[in-house]
DNA sequence: AGGATTTGACCGAT
DNA sequence: ATCGGTCAAATCCT
């Protein structure tokens, strides 16, 4: 792997927060050795070492596990989760089996933007939930016959916590991906820590009640303002073969997940080795790499900052 | 007016 | 028989 590539960026400046965290749990445990701080450097270390340990896993072409679910809520997230294999040939059942497999993911955040434009379909009282289930297939279904859907459901003990299924494939996602995609994030604010974007809303009616960013009609995409206010609360979501999300600041190091590395390596635009110090000091030019469709044409690769 | 969402009904799976 | 996923008419919104 070369700093050529966006992964390479990303791997080198996770094994700088790597040595970072380490430096800074041993900073703490001098300082005051039982002091609690020093999970949270562990945690860190822990979040960065998959990061990396995935990085190089994918560089080396490794295919990802099997579906499991990612908690962004959980002090131990999974590493990965990956969309359900593609059905089998034969025309798709109009109802699927119940239990069926699905990906599924459980966000905290009260915005689910994965790089798509759902529609809502239906919304139903489930046994034993208190909150309905919402239902949402591809906004492309008609023009495309995108057969994906997903499945919002509010979690029972963590009611700002949405667990999302994810069904089907995106059709509509290969030599129209353009199409089917929204437009990448606008606002890539690197120099403040805070991660602006166009945030989906999905258009659809997704539990977004602190969306940010609107999505206007007809799928266009609007930009949150270059001079919003910096954030805390970092969001931020790639998709490869799943969508993802975290919306935690304490869980920055999630950020640039496996997903996030495995978006950044289908992309693989060139960038300069100078790559990671733009980064730090806030100059890298994500902006116009984010607002290059061709160069997402293909991905499906969403950045969302929330400003608050 | 056209598109998106809501909601009750329908129907297949269990 | 019940549950849950989808349909589609009604309604809402821009």
């Amino acid at each position: 792997m070369t700093m050529d590539t966006p992964a390479a960026v990303v791997l080198e400046l996770m094994t700088m927060g790597q040595q970072s965290a380490k430096h800074l749990g041993d900073l703490l445990r001098a300082s005051s050795p039982a002091s609690p701080h020093q999970e949270l450097a562990a945690e860190i270390l822990r979040c960065c070492s998959r990061v990396i340990d995935t990085l190089r896993a994918a560089d080396s072409g490794r295919k990802r596990k099997a579906p499991e679910i990612s908690y962004h809520q959980e002090a131990a997230p999974p590493a990965a989760a990956v969309w359900s294999p593609p059905p089998p040939p034969g025309p798709p059942p109009k109802r699927r089996a119940r239990g069926a497999e699905a990906v599924k993911e459980v966000t905290s955040g009260t915005t689910t933007v994965d790089g798509f434009i759902w529609r809502k379909y239906g919304q139903k009282e489930i046994n034993g939930h208190k909150h309905p289930r919402l239902y949402y297939r591809c906004a492309h279904k008609q023009q495309q016959g995108c057969n994906a859907t997903r499945r919002v459901q509010r979690t029972q003990d963590h009611p700002a916590a949405y667990e999302i299924a994810y069904y089907g494939e995106h059709t509509c996602r290969g030599a129209s991906a353009a199409a089917c995609h929204p437009p990448p994030p606008a606002v890539v604010d690197f120099g403040s820590t805070s991660w602006g974007s166009a945030s989906a809303g999905a258009g659809g009616g997704s539990p977004s009640p602190a969306a940010s960013v609107s999505q206007s009609q007809g799928g266009g995409w609007s930009s949150p303002s270059a001079s919003a206010s910096p954030s805390s609360e970092i969001g931020f979501e790639l998709e490869a073969h799943g969508p993802w999300e975290w919306r935690d600041a304490a869980a920055v190091e999630e950020l640039i997940g496996a997903a996030a590395v495995e978006e950044l390596i289908g992309a693989a635009p060139c960038y300069g080795s100078g790559a990671v110090t733009e980064f730090l000091n806030g100059s890298f030019g994500w902006e116009s790499v984010l607002n290059d469709p061709l160069d997402f044409a293909g991905l499906h690769h969403h950045i969302a900052t929330t400003f608050q």
